[in-house]
DNA sequence: TCCATATAGTTGTTATGACAACTAAATGAG
DNA sequence: CTCATTTAGTTGTCATAACAACTATATGGA
């Protein structure tokens, strides 16, 4: 049964997205963190005293979201914000060393969550997978606006 | 710079699945239809008289969604409920002449997206992709739960 | 310097989605 | 038949995301 909804790009990937976000939420159930919190802090963990904006870049997110989820992570003690000296609109953004032991904690289960929906994919499929994703969102970047 | 988030397929997932919809839901702007209710539109378009599961379960929805997807489709006029004679619980849904008028002209505006958003990958690419993306969502499905 | 414009961030609204709890009806084991 | 269980659907809550409107601050050009 062929019609162009089943062999829609689209389709499947907000399906995929749903599964393997799904799966990953519920690994995550002990560690009071969502899938797209995780995301963010771990960014905010890559490079100490970003602003808003540069986190929000980096974890595909736009600013709403970015403030959102910054807030629900400070209230979990696992980033703080500093005013910033230069520039008073905006923050610096530094993990909490409670962020650091989490992002410890749940790196390994990102890792087997990701080697699990990708079982029987071989390393070849998988490398270009994740390289047709990035052209995807490449060309929908210079589309969208 | 090479880390495990950037190239995590769950994080490319994610930013890929958002900016195509984000790009589709901006094709989509005159038309009072959100990327969500154009797949669940469409399948019910499909076969006449399904019951709410059964769409759901096409349009890799879960049934709250279901349900809230088919008032905003029934409230713009595009579906519409009956009673069930046998199973006094479920409903048979039913597409309208504007509901179809409506996948007419969403149609190409799909394929066009799609097309857009994989601009520079071969068919044969384009095909495994797909067929990754079934394969995550197989083993992501067992694992759920 | 002064003002138009751009940038950083926040807030409100709507839609979707995960989860849980719920109602009503159907089903199946004894 | 009767009751426990299952199934179809609804409702409520929270998190995320898109969009628009907003505040405050910074910047660049005349």
């Amino acid at each position: 049964m062929h019609n162009s909804l089943d062999q829609s790009l689209g389709f499947k990937l907000g399906v995929a997205y749903r599964k393997v976000s799904q799966l990953f939420q519920q690994q995550l159930k002990d560690h009071n963190l969502t899938p797209e919190q995780w995301a963010v802090l771990y960014r905010t963990g890559e490079q100490d005293g970003m602003i808003q904006r540069e986190i929000g870049q980096r974890a595909g997110k736009d600013k709403p979201t970015t403030t959102r989820i910054l807030v629900a992570l400070e209230e979990k003690g696992m980033i703080r914000k500093v005013e910033g000296s230069t520039d008073r609109r905006s923050f610096r953004v530094y993990i909490t060393e409670a962020g650091r032991d989490k992002v410890r904690q749940i790196e390994p289960i990102e890792r087997a969550t990701m080697s699990a929906v990708s079982q029987g994919i071989s390393e070849e499929d998988y490398a270009l997978f994740v390289n047709l994703l990035q052209r995807i969102i490449g060309n929908a970047d210079k589309l969208i606006e």
